[in-house]
DNA sequence: GCGTCCAGGTCTACC
DNA sequence: GGTAGACCTGGACGC
């Protein structure tokens, strides 16, 4: 038995653009139906102790969310929702500086620059780290397996993603045999056990009143995450003063503005030290521009 | 079929 | 602080 209801959406958001803003939606326990427009997503309620999964759809002006099961905690599904589509994130003054500035109003026009983030810091942490240094099918791949083999299953069968608590349980040698993580295996389950403990808080980064550099030095501790983690975590935390350069968005780069070559990231950093603090967002967006057609 | 390269990098040792 | 080499995996590519 599921139940429905509905979540007011600011002005200045598009669904669509929110869920396609990166490649999360293509990891699980997200699933996106792009034909239907409609975005599924699993996670461990800290309510129930059971995992939930519930299904975003766009009407105007709002979000309609149907859920896996009739008992669920509204007040932590809207939570939910809330933060993985960022409603709550005011993104005025970035609309403000990039309409500013030639061969970027595009950005406010269609309502880029909400990215879709996990339900917790320590899922978008431990995703991260499964970017790193590898192709993106085997981020999927690591991140399907972390789902499958240690997720709990909601009502409807699909899975969350898993507890730090279920993660160090495991063993480094299962990582590198089930996970198919290789070299980052001790790198989770130390990161897990160090959550689990207690001994680190990903999630009170979220609220962090440190200034960004210490922040990222912060979160740099962590095993495995080095400077292009860092600031993509950072990113998903709403700090945008980082690039997060990896091999990806620095080709971007020197096809767009570099007559195909490549050049030290100095030159990146200049070209878009114009927008401050939202340097890294304004980036973000001018890479991935022909993602949605019909702009201009 | 096999070998090589490299991808949404980071760590460690060394200078 | 800067740099070289090692590190897992799996898909793409050339032969």
């Amino acid at each position: 038995m599921s139940n429905t209801f509905t979540i007011p959406t600011p002005e200045d958001f598009s669904f669509r653009r929110s869920v396609g803003s990166h490649g999360w939606y293509d990891l699980m326990p997200f699933e996106y139906d792009e034909k239907r427009g409609r975005l599924t997503y699993s996670y461990f309620s800290s309510v129930s102790r059971c995992a939930e999964a519930i299904t975003i759809t766009r009407r105007s002006g709002s979000l309609t969310v149907n859920t896996s099961s009739a008992t669920i905690d509204r007040p932590e599904a809207r939570a939910v929702v809330r933060h993985i589509l960022r409603l709550d994130e005011d993104l005025k003054e970035f609309y403000e500086s990039v309409s500013s500035h030639d061969g970027f109003d595009w950005i406010r026009r269609i309502s880029a620059g909400r990215l879709l983030r996990s339900g917790t810091v320590w899922e978008d942490l431990v995703k991260t780290l499964c970017t790193t240094n590898c192709s993106w099918s085997l981020t999927k791949s690591m991140t399907r397996n972390l789902v499958e083999k240690l997720g709990r299953a909601a009502a409807d069968g699909r899975k969350a993603f898993p507890t730090a608590e279920a993660i160090a349980a495991t063993s480094a040698e299962f990582f590198r045999d089930e996970i198919r993580a290789g070299y980052r295996s001790p790198y989770f389950i130390e990161l897990a056990n160090s959550v689990a403990s207690g001994d680190l808080d990903p999630e009170s980064w979220l609220c962090s009143d440190l200034p960004t550099p210490e922040l990222r030095k912060e979160i740099k501790k962590v095993k495995g995450v080095g400077d292009y983690a860092a600031d993509n975590l950072l990113k998903l935390l709403g700090r945008y003063d980082g690039l997060a350069l990896d091999s990806w968005l620095r080709a971007s780069f020197y096809k767009r503005h570099n007559r195909e070559k490549a050049c030290d990231d100095k030159k990146i950093e200049r070209h878009y030290r114009k927008f401050g603090k939202w340097k890294g967002l304004a980036m973000w967006c001018d890479m991935t521009k022909e993602w949605f057609g019909e702009i201009e």
